[in-house]
DNA sequence: AGTATAACCCAAAACGTTTTGGATTTCAAG
DNA sequence: CTTGAAATCCAAAACGTTTTGGGTTATACT
């Protein structure tokens, strides 16, 4: 059993006032109270129960992450770099993070709002924002804290981090076109998630800064999976005009869409050129090494973390928007068209 | 600000003590009683303070787990595929999942009993045991629930589960040797992982089988991605006399050889023949496609978290160790050797 | 001597629950 | 009418902290 801090004033026969007071080093308890508690404390192997900690102090130290789980196969490095992210940051500022897997849709929100309701965390941190976004609304509403990793149209004044996608994607686009390319295909994943969004209006701009438009048979969505990728491009490739590029809007589509070239008998960066978005860390070891646009995916979980918990505290100064700048990542997976 | 249990009782004219009652459908509350606090819980949106219940109920009714973080860029798939299965098993108990980063080492067992003295978890899901595994010599000597992904040698009385990696090994050596191969090599994980261990015994007693010996030259450490496959395995490609077969120890490393082989000029599976474990989603895209052995890895997370929420309910019935068969996955990074 | 100040200490309340150990009422049986 | 049991209810204690609102003593100053 765990002693107390009333195990501790019996020993020292002091007041569990006092020893409280001593442990969190208040200046009205005499440096030999103090020692003497804090010997007893480090001999008794004390820690303060948390609970009760935070049940008196009205809060939780903990912030909340919810991962939008798809299927049971569900190993998007993406994710456990982020977390990793806010998991170091959170270690640092002494915040717990207390995470629940839920698919997007049908109980995502009970789940939210059982978290909040019961007051088990202090405030999330959500991941793909989508476009009319439940979460954020009903956190919003309710006033409670989180940042959010992506925007979400319409509601600029919440605490977000992002990268500029757009800008992403005309980088893409501007090292594509100068390589030649005017035939492009694109896979994007779901439109309601806002990073698709803008991942897209890049790419149409992009485009059309260069005067090339896609044909709509050109651009399908995938989930955003290595399967999803694979499988929309056997069907550009099938298509009677075959692209010369396809953009997908994350590397593992892009991963996909390498292996349905090969699959189909022709060679990347020559009969097609593909690129991806994220640069994890395998998009360098696929064959062809994958042409990208990195993001700092641990980094931004720091920071999104870090938001979070400097909002906590001092209740909400500090910047409250954040846009990152990619950058293009060039590598084997894009070259000249030959057609 | 959430209404407690006192406001609800106010509106109803009843005690605490019945609105509890009423709320956990004690048979000592009249129906009526009981039906007039539902109402009015849920007209006012009454969640109970999970911090208040857990203190006073001395359990947290949330389960602890501690990735262990190398680098910044830490994006092994496998993770977020066992933390999708320990979530998912969770969330279906009600219990919650308290996730810390720790890089091993160091800092690592400060961690541990933070969260085991102040009482945070209820017991903890180990992953990736070692040989002289800390966290599980103090969790088992503080007599705290677990279980653990992996055995641990000398403690066989630990609730543990695991793969048959040995076997899964013979799988893959058998595999090579009926195509043909004779001269290996391999690259280790470091040693003090179990799971290590087991591989590399399984895969010496496999070629001891067929009457093959590696040379010491011939077994390097990598670290577990895709960047330390790539330098061992040009390590090994450099070797006076080359290997025909490069056994990785995990998939991310095999893709880290294929890659190496590549850039050497070399044909993965006609010059060099390389397999993977694990079977993550990418290595049925990687080109060629990776030969490995497939272990359920969300399946493992969710038996791991359902022995610990079986255990902790039941005060430990139930069967306490499993060791799950493995498959072989024959796919193109294996051929016969030319030589 | 009286009083103000500083230094040190503590009892009790509070956080929001659950549980303990009855108390009260009702009603049927004796 | 008394008794016992069943059906309802509740005050208070408990979980382990932190905070409030003081109290006591010693020292220094007028």
């Amino acid at each position: 059993m765990q002693p107390t801090i009333r195990d501790i004033a019996k020993k020292v026969n002091r007041s569990i006032t006092t020893v409280s007071r001593a442990l969190h080093d208040y200046d009205d308890v005499s440096p030999e109270t103090k020692e003497l508690v804090r010997q007893a404390a480090k001999e008794m192997g004390y820690v303060a129960n948390k609970q009760a900690q935070l049940l008196r102090q009205q809060h939780t130290d903990t912030i909340g992450f919810i991962l939008p789980t798809f299927g049971p196969r569900f190993s998007d490095p993406f994710f456990s770099e982020f977390l990793a992210g806010i998991g170091n940051a959170a270690a640092e500022h002494a915040y717990d993070l207390l995470v629940s897997t839920c698919p997007p849709g049908e109980h995502e929100m009970d789940t939210y709002e059982r978290f909040v309701q019961s007051q088990r965390v202090d405030g999330f941190i959500i991941v793909r924002t989508r476009v009319d976004d439940q979460r954020i609304l009903y956190l919003d509403s309710q006033g409670f804290p989180f940042v959010a990793f992506g925007r979400v149209p319409g509601l600029e004044h919440i605490s977000y981090i992002d990268e500029n996608s757009e800008h992403g994607m005309r980088l893409i686009v501007d090292h594509l076109v100068k390589l030649g390319h005017r035939r492009f295909a694109c896979i994007a994943p779901s439109l309601n998630m806002t990073f698709a969004t803008h991942r897209m209006k890049g790419l149409k701009e992009g485009l059309a800064a260069h005067g090339i438009q896609m044909r709509p048979e050109c651009v399908l969505t995938g989930d955003l999976t290595e399967k999803g990728g694979y499988e929309r491009s056997l069907e550009l490739i099938g298509l009677a005009e075959r692209p010369t590029a396809i953009v997908a809007c994350n590397d593992l589509m892009a991963i996909g869409a390498i292996r349905a070239i090969q699959d189909s008998g022709l060679t990347v960066g020559r009969d097609i050129s593909v690129t991806g978005f994220d640069d994890i860390p395998i998009s360098e070891y696929v064959q062809p090494s994958l042409t990208t646009v990195s993001q700092p995916i641990y980094q931004i979980g720091r920071s999104a973390c870090e938001m979070l918990v400097d909002f906590l505290n001092d209740n909400g100064s500090g910047r409250k928007q954040i846009l990152l700048e990619p950058a293009l990542v060039v590598r084997h997976s894009t070259g000249i068209p030959i057609s």
